[in-house]
RNA sequence: CGGGGCAUAGCUCAAUUGGAUCGAGCGGCUGUUUUAUAAACAGCGAGCGCCGGAUCAGCGCGUGAUACAGGUUCGAGUCCUGUUGCCCCGACCA
């Protein structure tokens, strides 16, 4: 008995106690951290750690480096990030190499607008030196917003599509298509400004308001054809009928009537054939009585009526030139009658307004050299891409009666001529939006230009294709037995099925494009790109496309980057003695195009994956926008196809756009967007961390002030979780105070079964990339089972026994499992504050043999916990019923609360009286009830009434006096002469506390 | 217009893949504790009647709900058809 003076009582009391603060303070926090692994050079740690282990490459698809980062670049990365971390903890070697696209129009037009005047004159090198240096400050930007947003990765190395080795690997990959004959000249129309003489992408042009000549024309049907009679036949009973048939077509350009090839009309619309005293006229079935009155023909006699696709390859004649024009069928006729127009924006405007009988006749006139959807139609019916049209917007010498003549200045004439030939039906002015030059205002044309093409159909290099006034050339194609047969659609039709697409329609999308694709146009009349690594012959016009060649453009690129193709003559890139194969010349211009940025960041997995040792073709994720279908999945897969006959990818996820609460698309301008870096400054990027990984990001995303709100609340309940673990950690040594599984209280145990299933969800959930379960499933541990739960109900053990006392070692063995798997199952999410968990968790000390010492100096260096199965599973099944008894007592605390009955829960004293099943499951549990009702006194009685409730609860005051430690309620308080006013309970802890010598 | 997707509580998500009356957490409201304290815990969630001045409790009745409308099925949030709304692609935004 000692003869000290009794303890403080308050100073008995075992408080948490931690460094782990409760406000997170993120905002100053997070840099700190950042701050030191890089000092540590945390990434080169993690490679370190895994070198050997199994590789997993998820492979970055590059963000433009233009603008800043916004959200939606922001869940991009920080998807990745999941996926990447995760893996790595899963035991992957998962390296991640961030990448930018840095060539491209939008630079272009940024730098255009920045120079504004000065850009004229401009040599093509230095416009080129400036575009670098724009993308090169974005990106610098970009890199520093990733890694603020706690992003591992190799930051000081990334690839760069503008970089030396990725142009000549981008130029070699051209190569390969190249050589396997898949690379032909055509043409294809573009805005094209006649003033300018320039090529201008859609960008570039402005719409405003413009009067053109709206004409009805009536082009007759081939009377000499098979088809052609039939057709009359259905049409007017008999093919020897007087009567001549008219299929009725409408423009707004007559200029491109002389390039007219053929017809198209909507397969699923109704047509008309209507009476005309000797002419037969057809027309839309809809559009009848709008074109009657409009042609001024009295009381159509409709005489017969057919489906559009009747039509599909009948024969008409052209107006007035001797040539065929063909029927063809196309979704994109509209009874709008707009979607003739030139222009793409006069199409898209009739369907937004869905506008009806404006004019128009169901039968659109197409030149497929002077229209995007003619042009597309066009070669799906085999058309040639005809455009009678030079470079000042001139009609050629081929042009009959208009040869010489610019466009423009055409359109009247036509209009007249066609008049007086008695092809015209109606004509009038007809307003409209039309596309004009941003530079010289003037209005734009489209016109077909020579371009190159990777073909998706060539099977052989004997395949039909078209031949422009260049020519083709297929030097060198390698007969690859295997793949030689087999054309690029059909390998990425074969291959995509190979891959596994989530969501799981990703297929279909993928199937249905694939299908429906037109040929590759990778020509871009633009300078800040990789240049086609073409020559022509100066005498013969040959176009030198061999990959011997390119190669050796390809190794010039990789000295001096692509900047050599402006900065040197064509015999300076070319082999020393290279003479045309053609005609021996040996002068050569070279091309002027550049390849389109979308085969750039195509030749990505190749340039990248084979680039950096620590990676390896093909990539085993792919992780983008739903955008990227089209994009970059597509391009990557064509130029994975064109190198190794193989998808690039094994796995592609998709995850969906960031909307607003109303579920519109995210929009700076109307205010609704959320800016990332803001949400960063003032909450942390854990808050948007934690957003991503609580969204289903396969859906579509929503992000709100409020959803924010949401998150940091919930961030702040897992952080006080954590802390209450670590805080009541204070003083325990693994090495010393761990208690064995069969040693640990009941409830603890129960609590580590529930972790581990927690565990075992958790993992299964990272495996499939579907981390809003993670979340939910860590989240609702945080706050159901620890808090609500376990932690409200050990408090009492933790706060009052002695520190030694094994009761509380064994509460405190299950909190840091829990601290310790939790800092584990957090880190790829919760980056920052994982980390400080991992810290702030009990040092390991001196070993005994059983735990390892020591620990990792980061939880970014860490596994995660492993699943022990074999869980007692009547055990998590007995605690859930117990629990539901917790809940019928508590409802009936609260009422007698309700009732000022009680205050606290402790100054209750609860009776149960329960029926069988429920009485023996508590009755187990005798004095420990107190603890989980966390009541001062609990008695249960049985009975054997079938109508009585299952569980009748009744309250009422405990029984003695309040202890003034630990606030239960007994009658023994004041027994005690020492400590007059403590418990039986409180008695036992002080003495063992006194013995010790110890406080907490 | 075409291709693809989505729609469950104010918010984020479940629902054993066609199984019974649709759930959890959060938020909200109302309280309790002051030993996780810039915290923790709990209760509550249409309405009507018994009910007569009001409140609380109890008991009883009963309604509704997976965007909307149909369909298949013994049975549908889940499968089919259509409609509406929103998003992505066809326009170089992830």
């Amino acid at each position: 008995m000692t003869t000290e003076t009794p303890l403080e009582l308050k100073q008995t009391i075992n408080l948490p106690k931690t460094d782990f603060a409760q406000k997170a303070n993120l905002g100053q926090t997070e840099p700190a951290r950042l701050e030191r692994w890089t000092e540590i050079n945390l990434y080169q740690l993690i490679r370190e750690r895994r070198a050997g282990a199994e590789k997993f490459v998820l492979h970055d698809g590059p963000p433009y480096a233009n603008a800043d980062i916004h959200l939606g670049t922001a869940l991009n990365k920080i998807l990745k990030d999941l996926v990447v971390k995760s893996r790595t903890m899963l035991g992957y070697d998962a390296p991640y190499v961030p990448g930018y696209d840095c060539h491209g129009l939008p630079i272009e037009l940024h730098v255009e607008r920045k120079l504004g005047a000065k850009k004229a004159g401009l040599p093509a090198a230095t416009f080129r030196r400036i575009c670098r240096e724009h993308a090169a400050a974005a990106l610098k930007r970009q890199t520093r917003d990733f890694q603020r947003l706690g992003i591992l990765g190799l930051w000081e190395n990334p690839y760069l599509t503008m970089s030396n080795q990725y142009e000549a690997e981008t130029a070699r990959l051209f190569g390969c298509f190249v050589e396997r004959g898949y690379v032909y000249k055509g043409a294809r129309p573009v805005y094209w400004c006649i003033h300018d003489q320039t090529a201008l992408a859609e960008a570039e042009v402005e719409y405003k308001e413009h009067t053109s000549p709206s004409v009805y024309v009536k082009f007759p049907l081939s009377n000499d054809t098979v088809d052609g009679k039939a057709f009359k036949r259905e049409v007017l009973g008999s093919e020897d009928d007087p009567r001549q048939i008219f299929f009725l077509i409408w423009t707004t350009t007559p200029w491109t009537l002389p390039a007219n090839l053929g017809i198209a009309v909507n397969p699923n619309f109704e047509y008309a054939a209507i009476e005309n005293g000797a002419e037969v006229y057809i027309v839309a079935d809809e559009l009848v009585g709008m074109v009657a009155d409009k042609c001024g023909l009295n009381r159509p006699q409709v005489i017969a009526r057919f489906p559009g696709s009747r039509f599909d390859r009948l024969e008409a004649r052209h107006a007035w030139l001797e040539r065929p024009s063909l029927l063809m069928l196309g979704e994109h006729v509209t009874l709008g009658g707009e979607a003739d127009a030139e222009t793409e924006l006069d199409v898209k405007e009739a369907r937004e307004k869905s506008a009806t009988g404006k004019a128009g006749t169901g039968l659109v006139h197409t030149a497929p050299g002077h229209g995007h959807d003619d042009f597309v139609i066009g070669k799906q019916y085999g058309l040639e891409i005809y455009c009678p049209v030079d470079n000042a917007g001139r009609f050629t010498s081929e042009v009959e009666h208009f040869a010489g003549e610019r466009v423009f200045d055409a359109n009247p004439h036509i209009v007249d001529f066609m008049r007086e030939r008695g092809v015209l039906v109606f004509s009038e002015n007809y307003a409209h939006r039309y596309p004009h030059c941003w530079r010289c205002k003037n209005p734009v044309i489209f016109r077909a230009t020579p371009q190159w093409f990777i073909s998706l159909d060539a099977h052989t290099p004997e395949a039909p294709v078209e031949v422009d006034e260049d020519g083709r050339d297929r030097t060198n194609y390698t007969e690859d037995e295997e793949d030689a047969h087999t054309s690029l659609r059909e390998l990425a039709l074969a291959e995509i099925e190979r891959v596994e697409w989530l969501p799981a329609w990703g297929v279909d999308r993928m199937r249905n494009m694939l299908k429906h694709r037109p040929d590759w146009c990778v020509s871009r009349q633009r300078f800040w790109g990789v240049p086609i690594p073409v020559f022509y012959c100066a005498s013969c016009q040959f176009a030198v496309t061999d990959p011997t060649i390119i190669n050796h453009v390809a190794d010039i690129f990789a000295t001096d980057s692509s900047d050599a193709w402006y900065a040197r003559e064509a015999k300076d890139l070319l082999p020393a003695g290279f003479a045309c194969p053609n005609c021996k010349g040996t002068e050569f211009t070279k091309e002027t195009d550049i390849l389109d940025v979308w085969f750039d960041s195509g030749s990505s997995s190749v340039a990248v994956l084979e680039h950096y040792p620590e990676l390896r073709w093909p990539a085993d994720v792919y992780l983008e926008g739903g955008d990227q279908y089209r994009g970059w999945f597509n391009s990557s897969l064509m130029v994975g196809l064109a190198a190794h006959n193989r998808a690039p990818y094994n796995t592609v996820i998709t995850h969906g756009w960031v909307i607003n609460v109303q579920g519109a698309k995210m929009s700076k301008s109307e205010g609704t967007g959320v800016a990332p870096l803001e949400v960063i400054k003032q909450s942390g990027a854990e808050i948007l961390r934690l957003w991503v990984a609580s969204s289903n990001y396969q859906e579509d995303v929503r992000a709100s002030d409020e959803i924010l709100q949401r998150v940091g609340d919930a961030y702040r309940k897992i952080r006080n979780t954590a802390r209450f673990a670590l805080g009541n950690l204070a003083g325990f040594d693994p090495t010393r105070d761990y208690v064995p599984q069969s040693e640990l209280l009941e409830i603890d145990a129960w609590a580590l079964a529930e972790l581990d299933a927690v565990v075992e969800r958790a993992l299964a959930a990272y495996r499939a990339y579907e981390f809003h379960t993670v979340y939910h499933t860590l989240y609702n541990f945080c706050t159901v089972t620890l808090s609500a739960r376990y932690f409200d109900i050990i408090k009492d053990r933790l706060y009052t026994a002695a520190p030694h006392a094994h009761a509380r070692r064994s509460a405190q063995t299950a909190l840091y499992e829990i601290a310790d798997a939790l800092a584990r199952l957090l880190a790829p999410v919760l980056v920052f504050t994982a980390d400080e968990i991992w810290e702030n968790l009990p040092p390991l000390v001196a070993g005994n043999g059983d735990v390892p010492v020591g620990r990792v100096p980061s939880v970014h260096l860490a596994d995660f916990p492993v699943v022990v199965g074999e869980r007692d599973e009547s055990l998590r099944a007995r605690w859930a019923q117990v629990y539901e008894v917790r809940d019928e007592v508590l409802r009936a605390l609260e009422a007698a609360r309700v009732s000022k009955l009680i205050g606290s829960g402790l100054e209750a004293r609860v009776e149960i009286i329960a029926r069988d099943p429920v009485y023996s499951l508590l009755a187990q549990y005798g004095e420990e009830l107190r603890y989980i009702f966390i009541v001062s006194q609990v008695g249960v009685m049985k009975t054997e009434n079938a109508d009585a409730p299952q569980v009748r609860v009744t309250v009422a005051r405990a029984d003695g006096q309040k202890c003034e430690r630990c606030w239960n309620y007994s009658v023994r308080v004041g027994e005690f002469t020492r400590y007059p006013t403590v418990c039986e309970r409180c008695i036992e802890a002080l003495a063992e506390i006194e013995a010790e010598g110890e406080t907490a």
